[in-house]
DNA sequence: CTGCTATCATACCAACCGGTATGGATACTA
DNA sequence: TAGTATCCATACCGGTTGGTATGATAGCAG
C-alpha cells in the first residue's frame, strides 16, 4: 500500500533524521507498537495516544495510514495470525511419514514454541477475550491457525490405518486441545504457579494412548 | 430469590416506593447487573453509568456498596466462579464407582452443561481476557473450577489400575482439556460455523482411546 | 415526633477518549 | 529554487470515564 521505495542514499542529517533513517518506514513503526499495545491490553483498554507515544510518532500520523481505532487492531490483528502461522505450517507436508510416536513428539514440540512465545501467548488471549466483538477476527484465527492444524493431524491419522482410529478428526481434536487446553491454564491463567503439569508427561500420555492400544481397538464391545 | 416478606400493611404509596419494596437490597441489584455488564463488555468497556442503569439504581449507591469498579468487579467474578461450580461438583463423590464408559459418559454430560450455558461461556471469555490484569481472580478461576474437575478425574483414573493409566493426572487432563478446548474453539471462537465437532464424538473418541486399550498398554516398549 | 440510614435526582469534577485542524519543519523531486 | 508530500508539535473538539458532592425524600427505630 505505502510506497517501498527505500531511503538509500540518506545519512543521519540532524537529530530527527537520525531516528527517522533506519526504521523501515513509518507505517511500520506503527505496526510494532500497535501489536505490543493491543496485545498487552486488549482492544477498549488502549489508547490511541499510547500507540503513538510507543511508535515515536503523533497521532495524526497513525490515521493517516489507517483509518480507524478499529482498523488498526483488525490490521495487526489479522496480519499477526497470518504470519505467525504461515511460518510455522510451511515445511509440515513430510511429517505425514513419520512414526506416530515422532509424529506426536513433533505436534508437541511445535506447541511448545507457541507456549513459550509470549507474543502468542497475549495473541491467544486477546484473540479470546475480543471474540465477541470482533467475530470476523475469531473466524480468521480459526482458519488459519486451529482448523489447519486439526487437518493436519486429521490428514495423518488418516494415512495410518494401523493405528485403528475409527474418527481421525475427533482424535486429531483430542490431541491438539489437550495441548491447547494446556497452554491456556497454565500459562494464560497461571495455573502453572498453583500445579505444573509438565508438557512432556501429556505428550508420553497422549504416545501411549494413541500407540499402546492401537491393535485391541475396534475388536470388542461396540458401545 | 426475591423477598419473601410480603409487603402487607402497605399499598403502592409513590412510583418509587412501588419499586423499593420487592428486591431482596440493592447490593442484590446491582450485583446481579453487574454480572450481566461485565460479563457481556469485559473489564475496562464496562461503565459504572451502565451498570447503575441496568440495576435500576444511582451511581452513587453502587460506591457505597463497593469501594472502586475493580472492587465490584472482583466481588462478582468471585461469586460468580465460586458459585457456579460448587452447585455443580457437589455429588459427584458416588462417580468414582462406575464403569469407564459411563464415567466419561457423565464427564462429557457436565461440559455439556457448561457449553451451552451462555453465561459460562461469557465467564471463560471474561477470565481469559482479563488474566493479566487479574491474576488473582484467574488463580480463583483455576483453584475453583479447573483443578476441582482435575482431581476429580485424577482420583477416578487412580482407583481403576485395570485401565493401566500410567499418569492419572496427564490422563485426566487429557480428558477435561479436550472439552475445554472444544468449547474454546467451537463456542467462543465462533468456529462451529465453519466446522462443527460434535461434542459426542469427541466422546465417543476419548471412550475408545481410554477404554479400548486398556490391556494393551504398558506392556510393549518403554518409550 | 425525632433522628438515622439508605436511596433518590442532579449536577459536577478532572482526566482521558477517539479523532481533527493548523501551521511549521524536513526531505525528496524536478 | 520551487514544489510536493510527509511528519512534527500543539492545541483543540465533543463525548465519556470513574468518582464525588449536595440536598431532597422516604422508611424505620426510638
Amino acid at each position: 500500500m505505502t510506497g517501498e521505495l527505500p531511503t538509500d542514499s540518506d545519512s543521519a542529517k540532524s537529530a530527527v533524521a537520525d531516528r527517522r533513517a533506519h526504521p523501515r518506514s513509518k507505517r511500520d513503526q506503527i505496526v510494532a507498537a500497535a501489536i505490543q499495545v493491543f496485545l498487552e491490553n486488549g482492544y477498549k483498554a488502549t489508547s490511541m495516544n499510547r500507540v503513538a507515544d510507543q511508535a515515536g510518532v503523533i497521532k495524526a500520523t497513525i490515521y493517516s495510514h489507517f483509518k480507524d481505532k478499529e482498523q488498526l487492531f483488525t490490521a495487526i490483528i489479522e496480519e499477526l495470525t497470518i504470519k505467525k502461522i504461515d511460518l510455522n505450517y510451511e515445511d509440515l507436508e513430510p511429517l505425514m511419514l513419520l512414526s506416530p510416536d515422532v509424529f506426536i513428539d513433533q505436534v508437541s514440540n511445535k506447541f511448545s514454541v507457541l507456549m513459550d512465545d509470549p507474543e502468542y501467548l497475549k495473541l491467544f488471549r486477546v484473540m479470546v477475550g475480543e471474540s465477541e466483538r470482533f467475530p470476523e477476527l475469531a473466524s480468521i484465527y480459526v482458519k488459519t491457525v486451529i482448523l489447519r492444524g486439526m487437518d493436519l493431524a486429521t490428514a495423518y491419522f488418516d494415512r495410518h490405518p494401523e493405528l485403528n482410529i475409527e474418527d481421525s478428526a475427533a482424535m486429531a481434536h483430542i490431541c491438539a486441545g489437550s495441548f491447547v487446553s494446556l497452554m491456556t491454564w497454565q500459562q494464560i491463567l497461571g495455573g502453572k504457579k498453583l500445579r505444573t503439569l509438565e508438557r512432556e508427561r501429556v505428550t508420553k500420555a497422549l504416545k501411549t494412548l494413541i500407540c499402546g492400544g492401537a491393535k485391541n481397538r475396534g475388536k470388542e464391545h461396540l458401545s
